[in-house]
DNA sequence: ATGTCTACCTTAGGTAGA
């Protein structure tokens, strides 16, 4: 999968002792004319795992990294690291030992705001507007759902059903107000047949049932997200993000799973230029079982955006 | 059914979650 390479004009992020009017003139030049390029990755402990995020910021420089599993409370998010990184913008939403989300970026982010799904302070959502360019980024953690798919017998199962039903009866509340914005994350389901590596076996395997695949599609419909990846990959082409720790030769055996996703509001669309499974880190050292998904939106070719009343994207119902 | 990670609570080993 090729992107359109960033043209070499393109604005630099904030940088020390750049004054104000220059960094609002970069910011009007990004709304028009630069590519953005969006990471999602799934880091299963963001400490065990800082040097290879700062390795992969390095390398990949995105405008926005959205991480999952971050498992730590935000008063031990590693901020000034990640900052001296060049991404002192940071959306943080972390909890004890499980969970956390956050988005880090190059450019300034407003309107920060977490929403609790399924009325628990569980610390799977996290969302902001950024201004430069003028999109909403959502940034999700779904429950993995246990391992018995089964939603009589086994209560986490319940709970990522009926998580992702209340998600999507939150979007739909949007409807009508219908703007620019990525969702991305730990959706911990592979929809399609060739999401995962076997489609008939995993058919009973948590992550890829009907049941789940059904909540996603309706999840999926309540604002008609489009799905980045499936946009541009064929549909008979494997799409893997994820690999299990418990196979010993993740590359040969690839028994992957696409459980990770960039999804974007209908104006968006359009905007769809680019992606790639950054897969090499599931060699790094020690490695997450979850490879970050880089996305690039060409927002030239993005749809208008409606009106806008206020300095935040939407306030939700 | 198995396998392997990580955090946490407590101190080397078990439990929970994924």
């Amino acid at each position: 999968m090729t992107e359109s390479p960033a043209p070499s004009t393109q604005p630099t992020p904030d940088s020390p002792g750049a004054g104000i009017a220059a960094r609002a003139d970069r910011l009007a030049s990004a709304r028009i004319d630069r590519p953005l390029r969006l990471i999602t990755w799934n880091v299963n402990s963001l400490r065990r795992r800082l040097d290879q995020v700062l390795r992969l910021l390095e390398e990949q420089t995105p405008d926005l990294l959205c991480l999952q599993e971050t498992k730590v409370i935000d008063a031990l998010f590693p901020a000034a690291a990640l900052a001296d990184a060049g991404y002192p913008h940071q959306a943080v939403h972390g909890m004890p030992g499980y969970n956390g989300v956050a988005v880090v970026s190059r450019w300034p982010l407003e309107g920060i705001r977490t929403q609790a799904v399924r009325g628990r302070a569980d610390a799977r959502l996290v969302l902001a507007w950024v201004p430069a360019f003028e999109v909403d980024v959502h940034c999700l953690y779904v429950p993995a759902g246990g391992d018995v798919p089964d939603p009589d017998t086994n209560p986490r199962f319940a709970d990522k059903l009926a998580f992702l039903d209340d998600l999507a009866e939150w979007y739909a509340g949007w409807f009508g107000r219908i703007d620019r914005i990525i969702l991305c994350g730990d959706l911990n389901v592979a929809p399609l047949e060739r999401d995962v590596w076997d489609h008939r076996r995993l058919s009973r395997v948590v992550t890829h049932t009907p049941v789940e695949i059904a909540h996603l599609a309706r999840l999926r419909s309540s604002l008609l997200w489009a799905d980045a990846v499936r946009d541009l990959a064929d549909p008979d082409t494997p799409v893997f993000t994820w690999w299990s720790y418990r196979t010993a030769d993740w590359r040969h055996a690839n028994k992957g799973r696409r459980l990770d996703h960039v999804w974007v509001t209908p104006p968006l669309s359009p905007a769809i230029a680019g992606f790639e499974v950054l897969s090499e880190t599931r060699d790094w050292r020690p490695p997450s079982d979850h490879a970050p998904l880089r996305v690039t939106l060409d927002l030239t070719r993005a749809g208008v955006a409606p009106e806008r009343s206020g300095k935040t994207a939407l306030s939700p119902r």
